[in-house]
DNA sequence: TACTCTAATTTAGAGCCTCTAAGAATTCTA
DNA sequence: TAGAATTCTTAGAGGCTCTAAATTAGAGTA
């Protein structure tokens, strides 16, 4: 298939690219609030209604500009992943680690607008758009985390020691990712990247500067106990 | 004062605590778009513009609504410290963190509406009614802290490890308090908040559902893992 | 008691918003 | 090239925030 695209195709393409570039402008100058249907396609010289025919309403647009920040993400993560070639897997991990704290703290409406959001349930449903680009983003992390087991392992805890209703769910997660970590592998991961989401909510909403300003000291500390716990070499970043 | 109470004194706390009920109301069954001035007053069956004269806009009222449920937080919180008179410190501090997470999975509305929305500038503002109330919530776990600290204390990281810009911002935090806790207590502290924060913000916002559904077990290991902190004896919830 | 002052409320209205409906213009397809 | 599909427009119903002006109900005072 030589041309997929056709005259229309490609106006619609474009259109929805201006869409997303529009709403990211909203969101970063006016606040989440403004990210409306309305204000969305003044944006692009278009007059309201004119959207419906590319998204089912407001949570739809929402979904589908959600989607569009998470594979840039991911996309920044898997740049820094693989920026050096020759770099070890603790390097890589790490590296991936800080962008995604490098994303955030550049891009905050974003990414509180990605993982600060109660996540309506058309937009939680397994076929969404905005769920199709988180697992891609997940991937990222899990990717290396994968490789790490494989080639190294890490420690893990006794399956015996957790506790029964865990287990079954973590076990139901093994499956869903093909059985590449066994559930007691995968409690570790989850565990981490609930570190550190925990962490960079915490900053990005705001919700710390009754202390703490910034948290990139914070966010390395935090680096070194998940190194460790991983069996990997810290490192400073290297910038 | 006998009676600092007018007539229309009266009048107006009777409609502030019915605007709380309300506002909780359209919260929890209709999401927080549904807090709107307009619905608010319908709800009181009042109309529109009557709630100008309680709250300067839709931002304050939503201050106000937020600082009644931090409120509600730490009552909850202080009442399950003092629930069992001959508990030891340790069993205090668990039963006020279990019951942090209780309230949060109990009203996960209020919860996501607390430590879940962006803090908009006006409500982040020191005098502000949300602030204040948010420090009334801090109040709790550090109190608990600080007596563990001042009868047996616990490990702290040699000042010297941390970095300097998070030192100089952990002093700061910790002559705000009065200098109850030292800089590296206070570090040990905030990141115990942390890790609480994050995994009830995860859970809340149903960011792990593709993996976990009951996040239970998670806490308590969780849980766990900071009583070995701060070295306290663990002990099982008791219900 | 009557008179004033203030607080509580109401309606009117401007300017946003979401979303539906109906028609006009454009492009694709058979 | 004629019909079908897509894109876009305007009109409009109903809701929202917030301001302004008019109305009513209490409180304080001469």
């Amino acid at each position: 298939m030589p041309e997929p695209t056709s005259r229309r195709e490609r106006a619609r393409k474009a259109t929805l690219a201006e869409v997303h570039v529009a709403a990211r402008k909203l969101l970063v100058t006016k606040g989440s609030n403004a990210v409306t249907i309305n204000a969305v396609a003044r944006e692009l010289g278009m007059s309201g209604p004119a959207l419906y025919h590319y998204f089912a309403g407001h949570e739809d647009l929402v979904g589908a500009v959600t989607a569009g920040f998470f594979e840039e993400l991911a996309q920044a993560m898997a740049a820094a992943r693989d920026e050096r070639p020759g770099a070890s897997l603790d390097q890589r991990l790490l590296a991936t680690c800080r962008a995604l704290r490098a994303w955030a703290t550049h891009h905050p409406a974003e990414f509180g607008w990605i993982f600060a959001t109660p996540i309506d349930k058309s937009n939680r449903a397994t076929g969404s758009e905005r769920h199709r680009a988180g697992q891609g983003f997940e991937q990222v992390l899990q990717d290396l985390i994968v490789e790490l087991w494989e080639t190294r392992g890490f420690e893990v805890p006794d399956p015996v020691t957790l506790p029964d209703s865990l287990m079954s769910q973590l076990r139901s997660y093994s499956d869903a990712i093909g059985g590449r970590l066994p559930p007691e592998a995968a409690h570790v991961f989850l565990d981490c990247w609930i570190r550190l989401y925990g962490l960079l909510c915490m900053e990005i909403l705001h919700q710390l500067d009754f202390v703490l300003a910034d948290l990139e000291p914070v966010f390395e500390l935090c680096l070194r106990e998940l190194a460790s716990r991983l069996g990997l070499e810290y490192s400073e970043p290297d910038n």
